[in-house]
This record gives structure tokens, sequence and C-alpha cells, in this order.
DNA sequence: TTGTCTCCCAGTGGGAGACAA
DNA sequence: TTGTCTCCCACTGGGAGACAA
């Protein structure tokens, strides 16, 4: 089931995740994707081959990105296809494209986690009152009181009808008829966000977050969650060994952490950027409004997370503490990627240089010709 | 979610459907898994690697058995956990309970498949007279009109209140109060099936079994089917090179035909019958009313049914015509161990001889001694 | 014997303003 | 400004027998 409106998928899956591009060259770490994979089979994982010949992270070209939503859940996901790249391509100079990172974040939108009231059997869907004014057609208020009817979209195009009324004492914008059979539709519960777009083609669209609800993900039937660990690993590994495409899903509101990453933004944070232990540091969050904010931090360690079966990568190889101990809630290991550092030692102008394709001496460290010992292994 | 009846999940997966005992031998064949998986996510096989040191079977124990049933929906399924053996291990001689082949279908159960006046929203659900019956607790005819209350579990071991009822004119069974509840909750639709057993316990026992809709299987936006297919073979091929335990599901009404065989029946099919072009062969099915008889067939050809990947399988290696042309339903390829020929010849007395253990000069051909003239290759 | 219909009326729940946080 | 309550009454749908397949 495509999704066929990208603004209504970005809106859903919040202002911090991008896709990339297609076409250009992204890292893949396998031990992300495991992650994805075992928070959506709420499994831990138990003792799994190792695949040596798997490295922990593979550059690759983005063949196609597409984007889905679950047809039970709304859920957002997207389905990419990757191809391995062999030594030389990873060491090709930067398309254009490669450097620029579009948000796709539409502005004329609101979201709001439902009330109970909203969700109750009694009465409809209580508007936010610059939500309505900003995002609604305008009411005429000649009318006493003043409506209208709503159709809006949702992810799979399925259109709802609401009627929108301007009543109450005090005044206030109400969704009344169409919302509970929406609400029941989707199984909505208090808790549980809505969205609404209007979009530069006069469309309203309407997206649903659900609240995290981690017990309600379902252990899989089809498959034993080892099977299904081994299963990506394997994927993995036999595209590398045979540079043929393989395809993943990516769920960015199941995941903990994107893994697939621009290659750019990889290099750049690997190789171009100097961390140390008692470095402070700045990390994007989202928060339950839908925007973003930072959050400060530490950096206490840097090592691997699984030096036995993954010496040496990269993913989330920073431990850190967080200033803000409200926390469990962000993770005690990070990625380079995924950090910005306060205090930094720039080794390169900010502005990318492009290179012309040249023989390399070596494998990815060497991607933009920094010279050995300025690089950390 | 483990399911504690084991009646109420055999009555529910059907009478065909046998689980081999647990610390018994039994034969895995990828195919038949990758066949299951193929099924539940509603998605052919590309292309997939090659396992070649994955032969198109695996002789394992089987050293666990527990039964399951979705939460969302109360499919039944069975997790296993097999472990390849060594060739002296395949060439143990049988336990006894590893012929015995216990079928567990209750006898005092009935199954009725929901009409539209079922689901309906006016009323409740007619019970045919004799399965009101036979099933369930008599009622008191002092009262006018009789009437009591029923509790049945449900597989989750959730308990459902019904209102028994036996009125109108002409008299009849109804359930009423409490069943649209139950309706409306596990989401049932006219066509899907009920079942209800009187166990040995005095306890009413619910289980549904939801009418074929092929389409509704959703796709998983966990992990692309191409990566279950090679999860499921990687997993498999794992255990086989190192003799250790793999786990699968086993789900009786998605998969199109066990994947999962006693060793003795295999060793009986594959190599204590005979069979050729030809030969006229019945075959048991299920029937509507969760009955089984048989259909009549005529072998057209014995080939490997995907001789690049599985040369030399006997997995559906028997490809059949059927005598009622109604088909379209039935498999145009079966295995051997699925049919009984009609016309044998016996190589051995029916009853099977226990074998003392004793070096063999070669693999699982020579399982029972056979002499090699007399085995198919 | 049992599937569907219609009738009856109790209760659910949409839709309104009141009210208070 | 907006979340919750209560009130009102239309309509849904449980539960009964009628009736026909």
């Amino acid at each position: 089931q495509v999704c066929l409106n990208s603004e209504l998928w970005h809106a859903c899956a919040g202002p911090l995740v991008s896709l990339p591009p297609v076409g250009s060259r992204v890292v893949y770490f396998p031990q992300g994707h495991s992650e994805q994979v075992a928070a959506s089979t709420n499994k831990e994982i138990d003792s799994l081959p190792s695949y040596p010949s798997l490295p922990p992270q593979l550059v690759c070209q983005l063949h196609n990105v597409t984007m889905h939503a679950d047809v039970e859940t709304d859920e957002v996901y997207a389905q990419m296809t990757l191809q391995p790249l062999s030594l030389l391509e990873q060491k090709d100079p930067y398309l254009p494209a490669e450097l620029g990172m579009p948000s796709k974040q539409p502005t004329n939108y609101f979201c709001k986690t439902l009330t109970a009231s909203d969700t109750s059997t009694h009465g409809g869907f209580s508007v936010p009152r610059r939500a309505a004014e900003k995002v609604f057609p305008p009411l005429d208020f000649a009318q006493q009181p003043p409506a209208q009817e709503l159709i809006a979209k949702d992810l799979h195009g399925n259109e709802w009808k609401f009627r929108h009324i301007f009543r109450g004492q005090p005044k206030r914008h109400l969704l009344t008829t169409g919302w509970s059979v929406f609400v029941s539709a989707k199984r909505l519960v208090a808790g549980d966000s809505v969205l609404f777009i209007w979009n530069d083609n006069n469309q309203l669209l309407l997206g649903i977050r659900r609240a995290n609800r981690p017990q309600t993900v379902m252990p899989s039937s089809v498959l034993s969650s080892d099977s299904m660990h081994i299963g990506l690993l394997a994927a993995a590994a036999h595209a590398a060994a045979t540079n043929s495409r393989f395809t993943i899903f990516y769920n960015p509101r199941a995941s903990p952490s994107e893994f697939v990453i621009p290659l750019a933004k990889y290099v750049k944070a690997v190789y171009h950027t100097r961390v140390s232990v008692g470095m402070r540091f700045r990390m994007l969050f989202e928060t339950e409004e839908s925007s973003v904010r930072r959050y400060m931090g530490t950096i206490t360690g840097i090592s691997d997370i699984d030096p036995v079966h993954w010496p040496n990568s990269h993913w989330r190889s920073v431990k850190v503490g967080w200033d803000e101990s409200t926390a469990g809630q962000r993770q005690p290991r990070v990625s380079l990627w995924e950090i910005e550092p306060l205090t930094t030692f720039p080794m390169y102008p900010t502005s990318f240089p492009f290179r012309l394709k040249r023989p390399w001496p070596t494998g990815l460290p060497s991607l933009h010709g920094i010279p050995y010992e300025f690089e950390q292994k």
C-alpha cells in the first residue's frame, strides 16, 4: 500500500525524520536495523550467529524509496532498495543532491493530542482556535451558526467528511458529524494525535500518530524473531557479497534511531569532527507537540557497543550523560552523526569541496583525502 | 501468548492437523516453510540466494512444541523448537511415541458457519438444535421459557457470557445477551465459523475459524518478505551447520501444507511405498463442516518442483490430476506423505519392526536397512 | 429445522450550551 | 481558550414472535 502523499507522510513521521534522496549514497547499519526489528517484535536478541563477512556498516546506493502506511494502524514506514557499493564507487565525489538535506515538514498544519472528551462517545472534536483559523477554510460568519463540511484525505487516500461548526458559549470550533466514525474506524484513543494539513493544492490531509503503546506490538506469528534477525543480517550479507540490491523497511516511529544515513552526514561526523570524553554536545529531540528541542549532555565514553559481534562499529559508539535527569527516555548511547559537539575543531571548511574521482590508496577512511594522522580509528 | 487448551487449539486447527510429539524426530522442509511465509506475506518469492549447504529436508529432533493463538485474530499457530540431527542419530531406532499418530479432535463439539442473521445487529445466534442438545448443558424445561447462562472460554482463556434461551414459534435454541459483544470484539462476519466444545472438565470452550480472506493478510512492515525468506533459510542453514536449535512457527490454516513431518511417516512414504505415473490415489481434505473427506486423483508425473534451488527434493515431487474438476482449490503438486496410493506393493509388514542401533553404510536412505535396489532415488 | 423479517421499546450516544479550569 | 458535564431526544439495535424456505 503506497502512500501517495509525501507531505502527510513526513508530517506523521515527525520533524526529525528525513529520507535520503533517491540515487544518493547512504550508510546502512545492520545493528540499527536489528534494533528496529527488536523494537517491533518486542523481543530481545538471544544468541545470533556472527556474520563475519558483514561489516558493521555498508555504504550503499539508495535506488528507491517509497513511503507507505500500515493498512491496519496507519503507521508510516518507508521501503528502501539499497545496493552495496564497491570501494571505488564509495569514493566518487558527492553529487549536489547528496549534500543538501531537504526537510519537508509542511507549514500549514496542526497536530493535536486527543483528549478524553475528543474520543468520548458524547460529542465531537474540539478544534484549537488558532489551528482552525490557520488550517481550515474560513467559515461564512453570515450563517448562524457558521458551519461547513470538511473533506480530509488520510494516508491511504480515503476521504473522511466532517461537519465543522463554530458555536457554543463561549464560541469555539468543533468537528461534529463524521468525527466519531473516524475515531472508531481508526481505533483512536485519548492520547493519540491527529494531524490536519492544508496543502498547496487546497486539499485537507489527515494523519494520525498513535501514542507510544509498546505493549501493543504483537509478536509476529509468521516468523520467529530470531529468524527475522538472521534474515536481515543474511540479506545484507548476501547483498554485500554479490553487490546486489536488497530491500529494507524503515519505521521512523518504531525504530530507536535512523539506520540509513546519508554518506555525507556520516563522513562529516565520523571523519571530520573531533570528539572526546568530557566534551559537551547538543542533540535534537521531538517534543510532544511535534516540534523539536535540543537537549544537552556530556560525552562519558567512546567504545564499541558490541565488541564481539560488531567490533570497530560507529553505531552508538558514544556513551553519554544527559543534563536533565527526566531521562530514562534518552538513550545512554548515541552515534556520532546524531549529536552536535559544542566545541569542534573544524578540519575542513564547512562547505565541502567537490572533488574529482581519483584512485585512493585504501577504503572508506580516505574518502576525502584526509591525512591518516587526523583520522580517528 | 500461549494457548492453554490443547483440545480447543486442535479443534480450531482442523481435523487434519496433528503436531508431532515432543522429543520425536521429524523432517523439516525449508520449501514448505517458505510457502507458509509466502502465503502469510502474500508475496511471491522473487530471486533468492541459494543455500547450497542447506539440504531440501532436515531430519530434526522436536524439542518443544507450544500452541498459540494470535492476539489480534485468534488464528492458531504452533511454535516448534527443532534441532538438526547427525546421521547417526537419524538412524536411531524409533521410539514407540514416534509411530503412534494421536489425533486429538474433541468429540463433544460443534462448529457452525455464521449466517447473515447471526452477525446482524438485530438479535443473536441461532444454535442448531442437535448441537445445542449435544454440547450445551440441558435446560430446565420447567421454566418458561427455558433459559440459562453459558460461560465459554476462548483460546486466550478469556470468558464470554451468553444467555441461552429456548423460545419462539416454532421453538429454537438461541444465544442472545452477550452474543453481539462477542461478535464485535472478535470482529466476526458472516462466513466465519464458531466452534463450541464441551470438554471432560465440564467447561465450555469457544473457538473461531475465520473464512479464507486471503486479501486481508497484510504485508508486514517489519521486515521485507525477501528478508523473511532469507531469514528462514539462513536460520535453518545455521542450525544445520552447527547442530543447534532453531525456532519456527507453523500456522496450520495459513500454510498450504504441513512442513514438519514425523520421521516415520516420511520414511514410510518415501522409501516404503512405490508410486508411479498413472497410479490412482486418495487424499484427505477438510470439508466446510470441519470433517474430512477423500478426493481421488491420478499421478501424472514425478519431478522436482524447483530443480535449480532444491534438486532431489521430495517436497511436492508428485504432479497430480484430480477427478473432480471443481478444483483450482486442490494443488497440482503434492508430496508423497500426503497421499494414499490405491495400489501399493508393501515392502515390509505394516507393523514396523523395532531395530537396534547399528552403523549404516550411508545416510538417510538406509534408515531401515532397505536394500538399495528397492529404493527410489 | 432454521434463516430472515418486522415490531417494539430501552438505552446509546450524537449534538447542543453550561460551566469552570 | 478549551476540557468536561449534563441535558435532550433521535435512532440504533437487542430481543421477541411471525413466517417461509
